[in-house]
RNA sequence: GGACGCUUAGCUCAGUUGGUUAGAGCGUCUCGUUUACACCGAGAAGGUCGAAGGUUCGAAUCCUUCAGCGUCCACCA
């Protein structure tokens, strides 16, 4: 008998987990086949693991253990987001809790420093609670979307979007949240049901026309009265103009017609605010009115908005607003209706409609794609409609349809100071330049003015720089860039570890790469951010120690740089100061000008992107997009995508926009939708009901495996599910079930010579009793029937059916009746067999749903890893 | 206002293209300590499938209407 403990024992997950990360496996290098991408809708760099991460990883974990068993080269890359709203709401508040100090009296680079600090600090947190579950995610090509290469990527697909005319900046009514103190897009705003009032009343007694709203103080940012150019009451009005004295205001009121009045509501008539509402400042866009802005970011009455209720919050002047046309019995009525206001899905502050100059993705404009005119909209549609990516559950193509069709341009600024920041400069001349890489001169403004020499200085022709940079290990890479007749020379073959002095003179003498100064800024912005650029489209990450100048003229370059080593000198690349003192040389002015003699230096746009910019380039920003890297041609388009269905819009469909436009590829070829996670009573997880449960506690009390049935077993694509620590304990004895079978199987057939069934040695089915061949046949058939609802995704009945078979029919049936059939000479080898072989069956089944237990058995008589075994069924053709 | 989903045993949910006595888990009850497991086994009770009408030889399943619950979208001043 072998010596097994009766109770599975889930405190030994953490060295089960360790095992599979060390074998390379979760690395798709390590693997062959086709490949099965899955990339990890990123959780919150600052968050800590819910129950809702918990599920999201089950889900793609099973797929993804799945397609690893069955042959494929599976790729599984997780990561976090930097998510910088919340991030940035978060690290305020900490910082008002334990400081008494906004944003602003840090100042930006203080503020950003504080935030990034506190990201590296409870950055990883997640990650390493994610092991606790199992993910068998590829942790060596794990992404931030706030690092270099996503930076990168951004600023990428800013400017591509850009040059194609699908970005654009301009002056318009915004989602301005007082609260947050930023734009948010309309997707981030929440309404709220609430009890509101509805005021009738005039501007003035010799007013014509009555108009009704719910917001009275916005009333003295008024320039017009609309009405339906069909409604006969008031045609005799349109065009008129009155000068009204409105609760201390000046106001100019034009009577307009316009057709998107409704006469049936209230009077017929509106009066449009152009400054603070979506729907007046396109009225007014349409009547040519102008917007006199009234309120401001902080949701105050501006001086403009008159003595009465300047400087007023917009609360108090709607009730002295309201007193006021009281007094002047010009209130006709007040009604009680339902409203809804609209809030901030972050912050919760109410959202106040502002004129402001933002930054919006175009989603309507026609351009050229692939030959063929093409908006936004389209690319969406198509990819959804006939570009092959499939929605599950089905339902949902509807929804993501009917958001496309009233889909408006998307406002991606923030003004915010954590996040991507807009990759536009501005400079003194009112030069626009949007770029990837961060210039340090208008192009415009110095084309005027050449920073070099002229091509006959006869000094400057025959000399060169040389720039490399020191890694961590004290290789050298360089970087280095000469002077050919007064253009300036990169190395476009910059080698790994090359000797300075032979990539320099080797660069000079073969004359390649001829480059503009838009280079050097490539290379500087690679320096900078510790890339650089290998090869052409290859960046490289590298540690830089210092960043060194060899400056000397081109025929001494070689001699001197082998035998004079003083002339080499570290310089911080903006110091102009310090390099002037080591240039000496006349000879050598030109650099002087390449930094000192700057036409008109660049001032970075304020803003910072939305920060689902940057997630929606995630599925190829993560394999190394925008260069053209292996991994980008191997994983994508990825295989699946499996976020919930809140996130559909804000994310899913703005992967698929991204993908398509930027690289023509749809970004994943199924989206799988999954549910929320609701408490045992059905109401969702939320702090302030306090029903908060960790993972990691009931992963710690159950085990992990029991934990992934609880939340999988039954619960189908798009459904919500109720969490009910009772199922997970159920799941617990599930897993001990599994343990305590497999036990009895190991301790029964131990003396069974291996290898078994198919491995070599005896044919499967040889010497088996008819009997133990139709249980090991019911086994097949239950594996086939698996296979077919694991390709469905039907994880929710694959998982219920695996747990039927293996405990009702396995061990109450099988196992039971195998007892006596052990005890007979006659049957017990062909039992023996039967058992094992089905066992093992079993447990490959098993293995994606309750990866650690099934691993701990194998372990028990196997070298090789249940993790890479092969999936005991063949894959479904389609 | 528009769209979608749900309503089946005490609870949570399955029920595929309509086909014999409607299933599972948990819970409840009864019995049981047989050398895999009490984190167990054997067994039992429990449902006129939200309501009404229709199609059909036959409806939990298809159609219509209604009710309740829920979600998303739009938002009218």
């Amino acid at each position: 008998m072998r010596d097994i403990p009766t109770t599975y024992d889930q405190k030994q997950e953490p060295e089960i987990y360790a095992a599979w990360e060390d074998s390379g496996y979760f690395n798709p290098d390590n693997l062959s086949g086709e490949p099965f991408t899955i990339v990890m809708p990123p959780p919150n760099a600052t968050g800590t693991l819910h129950i809702g991460h918990a599920f999201e990883a089950s889900i793609q974990d099973t797929v993804i253990r799945y397609k690893r068993m069955q042959g494929f080269k599976t790729l599984w890359l997780p990561g976090t987001d930097h998510a910088a709203i919340a991030t940035n709401t978060k690290v305020e508040k900490i910082l008002q809790k334990e400081e008494g100090k906004n944003r602003h009296d840090l100042g930006r680079e203080t503020f950003v420093k504080k935030v990034e600090d506190y990201v590296t600090l409870s950055r990883g947190t997640i990650q390493k609670q994610l092991r606790t579950v199992g993910v068998s995610a590829d942790w060596s090509r794990e992404a931030f979307t706030f690092d270099e290469p996503r930076n990168l990527a951004v600023r990428t697909a800013f400017k591509k979007m850009f040059d194609a005319g699908l970005i654009y900046r301009g002056i318009r009514v915004i989602n301005w949240d007082p609260k947050g103190q930023t734009s948010v897009s309309d997707d981030e705003v929440v309404y709220k049901a609430e009890k509101g009032k509805l005021y009738t009343f005039k501007y003035a007694k010799d007013f014509p026309i009555a108009i009704a709203t719910t917001r009275p103080e916005t009333k003295v940012g008024d320039v017009a009265v609309a009405v339906n150019p069909a409604d006969k009451r008031y045609t005799k009005f349109v065009g008129q103009e009155f000068d009204v004295e409105f609760a201390g205001a000046k106001l100019k009121i034009k009577i307009v017609a316009d057709a998107s009045i409704d006469p049936e509501f209230g009077t017929g008539a509106v009066g449009v605010t152009p400054a603070h509402s979506v729907a007046d400042f396109e009225i007014s866009q349409r009547q040519n009115l102008p917007a006199p802005q009234i309120i401001n970011e902080y949701a105050k009455m501006m001086d403009s908005a008159g003595p009465l209720v300047a400087g007023k919050k917009t609360k108090e002047a709607r009730e002295i607003i309201v007193t006021w046309l009281t007094e002047n019995n010009l209130l006709e009525k007040t009604e009680d209706i339902d409203q809804n206001i609209s809030t901030a899905e972050r912050s919760g502050g109410i959202i106040e409609p502002l004129p402001k100059l933002q930054w919006f993705i175009d989603v309507n404009k026609k351009f050229q794609h692939n030959g063929r005119e093409a908006t936004l909209k389209q690319l969406m549609q198509d990819a959804v409609k006939k570009d092959g990516i499939k929605i599950m559950p089905e339902r949902f193509e509807k929804v993501y349809f009917h958001w496309i069709d009233n889909l408006r341009d998307w406002n991606i600024s923030r003004q915010l100071w954590y996040g991507h920041r807009i990759p536009v400069w501005y400079c003194e001349s009112g030069h626009t330049k949007v770029d990837i890489i961060t210039p340090t001169l208008c192009k415009q403004c110095s084309s005027d003015t050449p920073v070099f020499g002229t091509p006959h200085d006869k000094a400057e022709k025959h000399s060169s720089i040389i720039a490399y940079v020191e890694n961590t290990d004290g290789k050298i890479l360089t970087i280095n860039w000469g002077k050919l007749g007064g253009r300036l020379l990169v190395g476009g073959g910059i080698r790994e570890n090359e000797d300075p002095v032979e990539c320099a003179s080797r660069e000079i003498t073969e004359e390649t790469g001829y480059v503009d100064l838009e280079h050097v800024r490539t290379i500087k912005y690679s320096i900078v951010n510790n890339y650089f650029a290998a090869s052409k489209n290859v960046w490289k990450k590298i540690n830089i120690t210092a960043l060194h100048f060899r400056l000397r003229t081109n025929n001494q370059i070689k001699q001197k740089l082998e035998k004079n080593e003083q002339g080499k000198f570290i310089v911080e690349w903006e110091d102009i100061e310090a390099l002037r003192k080591e240039i000496k040389d006349p000879a050598h002015a030109y650099i002087l000008r390449l930094f000192a003699n700057i036409p008109h230096s660049l001032k970075q746009d304020e803003d910072t992107l939305d920060t689902w910019f940057s997630s929606a380039l995630w599925t190829f920003s993560t394999l190394g997009w925008p260069a053209e890297t292996k991994d980008l041609k191997t994983y994508h388009p990825t295989s699946l995508m499996a976020p919930g269905y809140e996130i559909l819009f804000f994310w899913v469909a703005r992967m698929i926009l991204m993908s398509t436009f930027l690289l023509d590829q749809i970004p994943f070829k199924l989206v799988y939708l999954h549910g929320i996670v609701r408490d045992a009573k059905g109401q969702k997880f939320s702090k302030s009901l306090d029903n908060g449960v960790d993972p990691v506690g009931v992963i710690n009390q159950y085990g992990a495996d029991a934990l992934r049935m609880a939340l999988m077993v039954g619960v189908g694509a798009g459904n919500d599910s109720k969490f009910d620590i009772q199922q997970v304990k159920g799941y617990r004895n599930f897993a001990n079930k599994i343990w305590n079978a497999s036990r009895f199987v190991l301790q029964n057939a131990s003396d069974l010579p291996s290898p078994l069934a198919g491995e070599g040695g005896r044919r499967p089915d040889e010497g088996l009793l008819p009997e133990d061949q139709a249980l090991l046949d019911e086994v097949q058939t239950l594996a086939k029937s698996i296979t077919e609802k694991m390709d469905r995704y039907d994880f929710a009945h694959a998982s219920e059916d695996l747990y039927h078979y293996f405990w009702h029919s396995f061990a109450d049936k099988t196992i039971e009746a195998a007892k006596a059939r052990l005890a007979n000479p006659e049957t017990k080898e062909s039992t023996q067999r039967m058992l094992k072989e089905s066992l093992e069956t079993l447990l490959k089944l098993l293995h994606p749903f309750v990866p650690f237990v099934t691993e701990a058995i194998w372990q028990l008589e196997h070298k090789n890893l249940l993790m890479v075994e092969k999936w005991p069924a063949k894959r479904e053709k389609k």
